[in-house]
DNA sequence: CATGAATGAGACTTCATTCAT
DNA sequence: TATGAATGAAGTCTCATTCAT
């Protein structure tokens, strides 16, 4: 609705910054909403780590909802491509590919920035189930897909055991985000080297936990 | 885990065992938090879902955070207790214990009411750091130190191999988990067997990926 | 949106006063939608004049706009039920029955709160047309139905000059109308009595309705 | 009354005789407060139909309510002179005076953009009661006084009957001003030839005001 | 114990107005 | 002149919380 006459509003104290504006402010919202959660987090908040006021913030979203979804967005979208990517190179060393791949999940996503979004997607996903099923699509189920991939590759190739290729995935990401969950959710704070943490890791993939 | 038993059938729709009434309202509370979220679930809400009016809850609980915290506490005091047995027991035969361990979660976190909880933790967690912390302790790391428990002993006695406990105990966990996550977060719809998820998981881990 | 935290409210000053809230509520709307405007009009003011909160007020009508819509509808019913009837009695003395209408039409609509209503749709029927729309079907056009019939059934009888009975509602009822515009929205201040002016309005309406 | 002249066609759309300006954002005023009302219109979307950005507006106008108030002015100022020169002439065939103000009120008044202005001071009158009152002032009373003035020159040129010319005043505008609300507030859909509709209320008129 | 009317803080959103460019 | 980014006041609506009954 509208309202009585206005009274003059100070001027904007700071001048313009251009197109980078929608970027910023997306940045302060992922920050916004990741230390506090979709509702709790106020737009004030949002606009004020962005250096704006609330209401210019609106010049470039149209809701609270609509910040949220093209967060998500921005933040689905490269990673989506990189993992196409990856399903479809990387097959000639497939061990090796291996390696190299849990080895960088590792490291990358002991990084909260990187964290971030899967964590406000778990946070959100239950009252806005598109956004997390829309996650899952272009992310979760990408990064299993192109794992599976390359476990049925060196099947072929035979230096992968037959097996069930969607559980081999689970097994490669699942402690991954295990971890990540522990750290960066529920506020662990054990400080294992990444590397000797993959190290372990690819051991156990490899290795199998029975003695033989 | 949920509703709280019903004397009579035929008694009076109003009169129960006084005392339930703190359980159906968190009965109540966790349906609705885990629907919508915390700070979207209305207290009205619960009330009306636990057959009571909204002023009624206020007398059983101080808030609606209070009603979080209480909720936390019911969910997580028993499967401690569990886990803590769990960790105790179970060492002649930790091949057998192991399996065990690895069916029955895999059962039972794909009951939507057993992964209500951990689910509404997930979400909750970034706006109450302590209750997620709180469940870590309790609950996840408690199982994480039951299963890399298990894993020693199994060392000890010869039937597990020599490797990082707590990576065993991720390796466990972790694919379980990524799974609920998928399909009680993320909304995922694929409809795999539970027993045979189980054994290809179990397969995995005694066997491990490389052909040898 | 949801929001942070509540702190404690006070307690509401007043108790309940059952159910002639709403009419409450819908006195204290027409009275300052009729004064500011419907968009000037703040849902403050009016549960302030209710003797309410301002929140109280969403506890019996949904929006602002329901609140409008509410009180149109009870304006217009009880009118449009008297014009029904007008429009179906009075047939035996047509000049009688129209002295009567005139008569008394020149004395209600001097009452500002008879035309407070009429006032308010003429002020929000370009922002909800079907308002406007709604009040001219039921009270507009079924005064103007009701005075053509009488018309009609007098020139029947004899005692009305034969004419377009569409105009001559108009010329009954546009007088009064523009009578009442003048005064109630556009601020005049003459003071003629009320009777004389329905005289006058009536002297010159019979001079050229009456057979000669 | 609308849009002001563009010079040359072929003209680049930017280059207009400087002065036009606020005329066409009076324009764009008019018809964006008659479409949605004072509060419900936005200043940008004046300034969007007049061509300009927000900020050009307030380069010619002051305030919303001084484009307001500037519109009023505009509209107001020929319609009085206009009037005063109805006034003032129009004497010697009172009778023929009359069917030519009769018709022609009735056939401009049809027009959407004529009685835009009306429509519009209508709605704002409760808001800003002075535009209320100065438009009473300058055109309401103004035509009433012209035609109450016409009436008396016609009652001593013995061609109508001894009336209170106020009364008469009313009769000859207040049915037109009704038909026009109807119309073009009310949303009435009726289509009656406006001659037709001019000749019946001439009818009327006459038969009851001529001497016989 | 229970109800439900009432409160009031607070958050989202809109938009008149300003001013650097 | 003209633009359009930016401000911030203000208003609508929601809902946790309270308390008379």
């Amino acid at each position: 609705m509208t309202a009585a006459p206005r009274k003059a509003p100070t001027a904007p104290k700071f001048r313009r910054r251009a197109d980078a504006r929608p970027d910023e402010i997306l940045d302060a919202a992922l920050a916004v909403f990741t230390e506090k959660g979709f509702d709790a987090a106020r737009v004030d908040d949002i606009a004020g780590r962005a250096g704006l006021s609330k209401g210019a913030v609106y010049l470039y979203f149209d809701s609270k909802e609509a910040l949220l979804r093209g967060l998500i967005e921005r933040e689905v979208s490269p990673i989506a491509m990189r993992l196409k990517a990856l399903a479809d190179a990387g097959g000639d060393d497939p061990q090796a590919t291996l390696r190299l791949i849990v080895t960088m999940a590792t490291q990358l996503i002991d990084d909260a920035r990187v964290f971030a979004t899967p964590k406000l997607v778990l946070a959100v996903a239950a009252r806005f189930p598109e956004i997390g099923e829309h996650y899952r699509k272009r992310v979760v189920d990408q990064a299993i897909d192109a794992i599976a991939g390359l476990h049925r590759r060196g099947v072929e190739a035979g230096v992968f055991r037959q097996a069930d290729s969607g559980a081999v995935a689970r097994l490669v990401m699942g402690p991954i985000l295990l971890f990540a969950m522990r750290k960066h959710i529920l506020g662990a704070k054990d400080k294992i080297s990444t590397t000797a943490r993959a190290e372990a890791h690819l051991d156990l993939l490899f290795e199998g936990l029975a003695v033989r």
